[in-house]
DNA sequence: AGGCGATGTAAATTAATGTCAAATGTTTTA
DNA sequence: TAAAACATTTGACATTAATTTACATCGCCT
């Protein structure tokens, strides 16, 4: 779980950001000034902070040019003033990742947030056991990499791009890879087994057959 | 220096652009269409992409859409809505990396640009076993120099500095060195070879070929 | 039971890569 | 300028890996 950090004086912005980060599964700590947010960040794992610009007791800019001494941490300026010297002050002569001028939804913070903790992203849905490295060309199972051939990953990452539904063998050898037409349907079988084969080897309790389901007389989809 | 790719289809403002990020010593290429960007980005290096929503062929979200399915190269949104929910799609839900809306200054799209590849910088990395001396035009492994050619040394930096991603032969043939298009593929082949012979020349216990990795049917990729 | 597809195994085919040496191109040096 | 030294590219061949095909057998569904 990533944990973020909200230096904001106003109680109301920072609970409602820190509500809505919550239900997005982040877990949050809230300063409402910036010697405390400084003092926590050097002594505490934190992904991101979500800096308010008018602070107490120093400006946002002067907590982000003091942290950036020392730190890379992302950090996304919020702010009431919708200048844009101001933004171009925080990106590019101080180092903040992001900026937001108030009024805003949550929903926009929460974008944010998400945008710049992409990078450590296990590629979008949570909830599958797959994640795709396209820098790589590799796809993780259970965070363990699959050992696969060119025709496996093209195969196996178009299904997990396209799960729940019914791929044809025909659609499957056309667009997947580039096979002379009319060839041998069972090619894909033999793929589609040894994809099998390979879940398998990672995890051991696994069915794999429910994983990449047969879709008799169909072809061949991916359950999530 | 970097590289970065303007799709937009308003002339002056891709010209505009182009000049301040050529002024702050980027270089630029522009595209007035989703297509054509698609395609450039496929075969040559960019390191960025400044992304107009409204585009003669296809929306920019949608050009995002599927950028996204095979990299994840940071992409700046320009656009002419401010709307809200707009940017939260953009970044939350197609995976962009920064949201700006017209009108700008040229100064404000530099300070995105800058703010995104902030991160993007390998240099410093004190993990790695290799040094680069850009000036110099020298590699050091484990604090010993290489001897490399001058091809050699092309390749190789860019490996390093783009680590753990996979670059394709015709990727590193038409952007490292000048190659006439359609030359030999397995040219490459050799310097990779002797790259890994002078690796092995400095550390007789390494393994290069699990430091320059083959990605069979792809290209090579360094692991860090 | 009969048909379709799955599985296992193996062989044949095709393709990619590694390796080496020779040919070509470029720069340095005498 | 010619020779030498070095860099790069190319082609031939060996090696390795991936893909396709084939065939035998098993199991499930209607």
């Amino acid at each position: 779980m990533q944990h973020i950090l909200i230096v904001e004086d106003d109680r109301t912005i920072a609970e409602s950001i820190a509500f809505i980060l919550e239900q997005d599964s982040f877990s949050c700590q809230w300063f409402d000034n910036g010697t405390d947010a400084l003092d926590y960040v050097e002594n505490n794992a934190v992904d991101l902070m979500l800096l308010d610009v008018g602070l107490p007791d120093m400006s946002g800019f002067d907590v982000l040019r003091k942290l950036r001494t020392k730190s890379d941490l992302p950090v996304v300026i919020i702010s009431a003033r919708d200048d844009e010297s101001d933004q171009v002050l925080a990106l590019e002569g101080l180092g903040a990742n992001g900026y937001i001028t108030k009024p805003f939804s949550p929903r926009l913070v929460v974008a944010h947030v998400r945008s710049q903790l992409r990078r450590d992203r296990t590629d979008a849905n949570p909830e599958s056991k797959f994640s795709i490295n396209q820098d790589m060309q590799k796809i993780l199972f259970h965070n363990q990499e699959l050992a696969l051939t060119q025709t496996e990953f093209k195969i196996l990452s178009h299904l997990i791009q396209h799960p729940n539904r019914v791929h044809t063998r025909e659609y499957l050898m056309n667009n997947i890879w580039d096979k002379p037409k009319g060839s041998d349907k069972k090619t894909i079988n033999t793929h589609i087994k040894s994809i099998r084969k390979r879940l398998k080897e990672i995890d051991e309790s696994c069915d794999p057959q429910k994983l990449i389901l047969t879709n008799r007389g169909i072809g061949y989809s991916l359950i999530e």
